[in-house]
DNA sequence: GCGCATTTTGAAAGCGCTTTCACACCATCG
DNA sequence: CGATGGTGTGAAAGCGCTTTCAAAATGCGC
C-alpha cells in the first residue's frame, strides 16, 4: 500500500508528496493547498476539508526548506550558551525549548565553552543557517559581533544581564543587585572580613556584575574589597575547593566568603571539612543560584535564587513577540530571592 | 559605507548580498561562486581569489534554506533529549554539537519531557524541519514511532541502550551489564537482602535493562529481586530520600540500596542522615552515572561510570559517517566502569 | 433578477542556491 | 599539426513552497 501511494507522486525516486501531489489529489491548486496549511480560515470548509484528507492519505509533509526559501522565515531560533554540560543553564534552555515550540519553532542551540570567539563562529553558523531570531548569554562581547546580527535584522535577546552597554534587550535578574543582596545578608549579621570567589571575569559581564555588587555593598559600610581577598578561578567544584583552600590560608583568615556560583560554594563545603574547618561556625558560605543540591547539602546552602527558567521562558516569549511584528517591551529585572539557610551565621561563634 | 555597499546589491530592500550579487561582482559565473563555496578545490586559484574577495567585499552569507532546497540537505541534525533540565544529558549533548559543528552541521535540540508521545510529536517536527539525520535516546517506542523516520530515509541512531527491539543502530554502553557489574558487587561483599531504587519504567528501556541486569546478578547468587524491595518512581533527589525512606522501613532491613539513577543515591545518602543511619555501616548505597558530585559527597559513592560523552561524540560521528556515505557499523557497547568509594561495604559492619 | 462589492481561488512568478549538461579551453599524443 | 582527452566554466533548469495579481464565484440590495 506504500507502494501505490509512492506511485502517486509526481516525481520518481522522492521521498515524500510534494504541495502539488497534494494539490492535484484534491483537485485543487496548490496556492489553495498553501493557503489550508498557513492560513486556513480563508479558504472554505468544503475544499479545506477535501484538501486535509489527501494530506493525510498522501502522508505529506511540507518541506522546511522550500517553506523557509518562499516565505523568508526559517521557523527556527538559535539559542547559544557558554556551556551545555552543567546545569546551570539547562532549565533556561527546556524552557526556551518548549516555548518557541509551543508556536511552531525549532530550536537550533549551540555552546560557546565561555568563550567569545567561538560564540562569534555560531552567531556566524546560525545566522547563515537562516535563523529567525536568536538568544545571547551576558553582554560580554564587542559590538562588532552584532554587525552581522543587525544587518540580517535578525531579533535577538540577552540572558543572564539585565543590562548591556549598547541598548541591547536584556531579559535577567540584576547580577548586581543579587550579589549585593548576599553580601548585605554576611554584613548585617557581622562580619567584615570577607573573601570572594568568581569565575574567570574576562569576557564575563554576569560574573563581573557581581563582583561590581559585592563591592558596592562592601563600600556602603565602608569596606572594600582588597584584590587579595578576591580569588578569580574557572567553573567548576574542584576548582572551588582549590579557591577556598586558597581564601583560608589569608591572614587574617576571612569570616566568610562568598562565591559567585554554586559550584564553588559546594567546593568551599566540601573542602572546609578536609581542612577541619567548620561551616558556619569557623567561616561562613554562601552561593549563587539555589541549584538542587543547596538544600541538601550539610550544611545547607545560603544562597540566592535565580529565575533561570523563567528568563528561558521569557526570552523565548520576547523573540516570538518579536517575530509576530509587536515591540514587545522586556521586562524589568526579574526577581531573585535571597535563601538563608544554614551555612551563614555570625562570625567568631565557636 | 555600509549603505553604498547595500546599494550594490540586485534587489532594493534585501538584507544581504546574494550568491548572483557576489558572481556579478568577480565576474564569474552563479555556478562558479557555488563551487567555491562547496567543492573549492576544483575550481582555479585565480578565479576562487576573486570570488573570495567579492564574497568578504559584499559580507556574503549563503543563504541556508536556498542551499537546502537546492542541495536537499539541511544541513541540520535533531537530537531529542527525554530531559535538557538535567546535567545527565548535558555532556552528551555538548559533545554531540561540537561535533556535527566540526563538519558544518547545526544541532537542533527538543527535550520529551520522557514522554514518548511528545517524542513522537518532536520527531515529525524534526522531520518537518527537515534534519538530515537524528539522534533519540533509547529504544522505548513503537515501530510506528520509526516509520515516518524511515519514509524520508533519515538516518539516526539511539543512543542510552546498547541494543533495541527491530535492530536500530545503537550506540551506547550497556545497561544491563553495568547494573549487573554493581550487584556484583554488593554480592560480592556479602550482601543478600537488597533494595532498589528505580526510576519510573514505563516507556523507558534504560531502566528496565538496569533492572534485567539487577535480576541476572541475584539468579546467579539463587536470589530473586522481591517485588517489595524494587521501588519506582519518578527521577529526582527528593524522589530518592522518600524511596530510601521506604526501602528503610522493610523487615528486615535490607543491607544494600542500589539506585538506578545517581539523584536517587544523592538522595538516599542524605536521608539516610536524617534517618539516623550511617552508611556504609547500616546501609550500603550505589550510584548510576559517577556524576560530578559522586566523589565529593559524604561518604564518597560508589557507582558506575557510564560515557555519557563518548556517546554524544561517537552519535555525531556515526551519523555523519552516514551522511558522507559512508556505512559505518556501530561499536560494540562501549566501556562503563565500576567505581568502587566508601558507600558500599560488608554488610553487618558496626 | 441584475449589478455591484466581496470573498475565494488559481496561474504564475519567483525565493537563492545547486547541479546537470554542454561547451570552451588547454595540454598531450600519434 | 590536427585529433583526443581531460578540466574548468557557464547557461539554464529546477528544488517545493509562498505570494502577488487577476479572474471567478459568491452574496447582497434594489
Amino acid at each position: 500500500m506504500d507502494e501505490n501511494t509512492e506511485s502517486a507522486f509526481g516525481k520518481g525516486g522522492r521521498n515524500g508528496a510534494t504541495l502539488d501531489d497534494v494539490a492535484r489529489a484534491a483537485g485543487v491548486s496548490a496556492a489553495t493547498v498553501s493557503r489550508c496549511l498557513n492560513t486556513p480560515e480563508i479558504v472554505r470548509p468544503a475544499l479545506k476539508a477535501k484538501v486535509e484528507q489527501a494530506i493525510r492519505a498522501l502522508d505529506y509533509v511540507p518541506h522546511g526548506a522550500a517553506r523557509s526559501l518562499a516565505s523568508r522565515r526559517s521557523r527556527m531560533i538559535g539559542a547559544i550558551f557558554p556551556s551545555l554540560y552543567s546545569d546551570l543553564f539547562g532549565g533556561a534552555l527546556e524552557a526556551l525549548q518548549n516555548e518557541v515550540n509551543r508556536a511552531g519553532y525549532t530550536l537550533a542551540v549551540a555552546s560557546s565553552n565561555y568563550d567569545v570567539a567561538r560564540e562569534g563562529e555560531h552567531i556566524q553558523r546560525f545566522l547563515a543557517s537562516g535563523v529567525d531570531a536568536l538568544m545571547l548569554i551576558g553582554g560580554a562581547r564587542s559590538q562588532e559581533a552584532y554587525r552581522p546580527i543587525r544587518r540580517k535584522k535578525v531579533p535577538y535577546v540577552l540572558t543572564w544581564v539585565s543590562q548591556a552597554a549598547g541598548g541591547h534587550p536584556c531579559i535577567s535578574f540584576d547580577n548586581e543587585a543579587a550579589a549585593h543582596a548576599v553580601t548585605r545578608h554576611l554584613l548585617d549579621i557581622g562580619h567584615r572580613r570577607i573573601a570572594v570567589i568568581s569565575g574567570t571575569l574576562a569576557d564575563n559581564d554576569r560574573a563581573a556584575g557581581r563582583i561590581a555588587g559585592i563591592r558596592s555593598a562592601l563600600a556602603e559600610r565602608g569596606l572594600s574589597l582588597d584584590p587579595s581577598h578576591l580569588v578569580e578561578c574557572p567553573f567548576g567544584l574542584e576548582e572551588g575547593r582549590q579557591a577556598f583552600r586558597q581564601a583560608m590560608a589569608l591572614r587574617p583568615r576571612p569570616t566568610a566568603v562568598i562565591c559567585g556560583s554554586e559550584p564553588f560554594a559546594y567546593g568551599a563545603i566540601f573542602e572546609s571539612e578536609a581542612l577541619g574547618l567548620k561551616v558556619p561556625r569557623d567561616v561562613s558560605v554562601t552561593g549563587f543560584d539555589d541549584m538542587w543540591l543547596a538544600s541538601h547539602i550539610t550544611p545547607a546552602l545560603t544562597t540566592v535564587r535565580t529565575p533561570r527558567e523563567a528568563m528561558g521562558l521569557l526570552a523565548g516569549r520576547y523573540l516570538l513577540a518579536v517575530l509576530a511584528g509587536r515591540e514587545p517591551v522586556p521586562p524589568r529585572p526579574l526577581d531573585f530571592e535571597l535563601v538563608v539557610r544554614e551555612s551563614t551565621a555570625p562570625p567568631g561563634g565557636t
